[in-house]
DNA sequence: CAAAATTTGCAACATTATAACATTTGCAGG
DNA sequence: CCTGCAAATGTTATAATGTTGCAAATTTTG
């Protein structure tokens, strides 16, 4: 498996876009799951940038491309990205995010840039080992982990608050 | 400062209601905040379960007490409420929940049960220092940190799936 | 091919949250 | 006291996000 770019610092998004759907269609043929056309056009929208996309964002641009979609349509789609971890849904935002640890299971830890938006999926062994440790320290049985970090990128530290 | 009750086991709620009312008037008291009255009814409202309540909840049982607010009324107070920390956000619910450790500076971690909706609120030290490391190593700034995790109380383990 | 199951279309609706502006209240200084 | 400002609340409307229910189309399966 190759290295994944920094999502900050300038790289060849195509990259990222086109090994996502490749990693899906695998994911999907290995799991009999169907990745129909719209679910396809959907996981390829939220993976154009690094930045969470809500799904109206998806809905609307599924109809500036002639597509006009409801909500449901999006939703559901949706629904079955998440259920195969093709991709997050960000609580803190309402928005979804492609998963960059596609097929490999993981806990994920989320770094959400406040200034530029964009996010950082992390997989530390540490913090899931921490939070265990803590759940069980509770007699809490586990079963999803919603890591949210918000704050400034390394990009946009120094470069706020001056117009 | 005395021990909390864990809010599966029965207790006595009621200490715990007067208890937040009464660190909610000290701490506005120290901070020149007011803690008007629909503040302090919106504060105890939150405060009667350890289930996060949402804000149409709120809404709904100020007006069947015969106070109809609409919305920004309640948002206003929940903001006012989050500001001085006194109730927390629950992102994964949309809803809102007390502080159990209002006054304290904390980063808070959640144990909420998929089951009885019960939320557990913990301020674990490994695990804001295995995330902040986790953040530190990526050269990003953390301001707010999001962590809920849902599962199976103590209580609901081994009470579900059959009628 | 026919039946069954999955997926999509579609209309309506439910829930959560905010914007904009008017009114009232609390309070400090004259 | 009272007046004038700032903070808080009231009010109306609307935006943003997400769901239900059922019909039509498509795909899979026997």
């Amino acid at each position: 498996m190759s290295e994944r770019a920094l999502p900050y610092r300038p790289h060849n998004h195509q990259t990222c876009v086109s090994q996502a759907l490749t990693d899906a269609q695998e994911i999907c043929r290995q799991q009999n799951a169907r990745l129909t056309p719209i679910r396809e056009r959907v996981l390829e929208l939220i993976w154009q940038s690094h930045k969470p996309l809500g799904a109206y964002d998806i809905l609307a641009q599924l109809g500036a491309e002639g597509h006009k979609a409801a909500p449901p349509t999006v939703y559901r789609a949706l629904d079955f990205l998440l259920q195969y971890g093709l991709i997050h849904r960000i609580s803190s935002l309402n928005a979804f995010i492609g998963c960059a640890h596609a097929g490999e299971h993981h806990r994920s830890t989320f770094l959400i840039c406040r200034e530029c938006g964009i996010v950082l999926e992390l997989a530390v062994d540490t913090v899931t080992k921490a939070i265990e440790a803590a759940a069980k320290a509770e007699a809490f049985q586990v079963e999803d982990i919603t890591l949210e970090i918000s704050g400034l990128c390394p990009s946009c530290q120094g470069n706020t608050g001056h117009a």
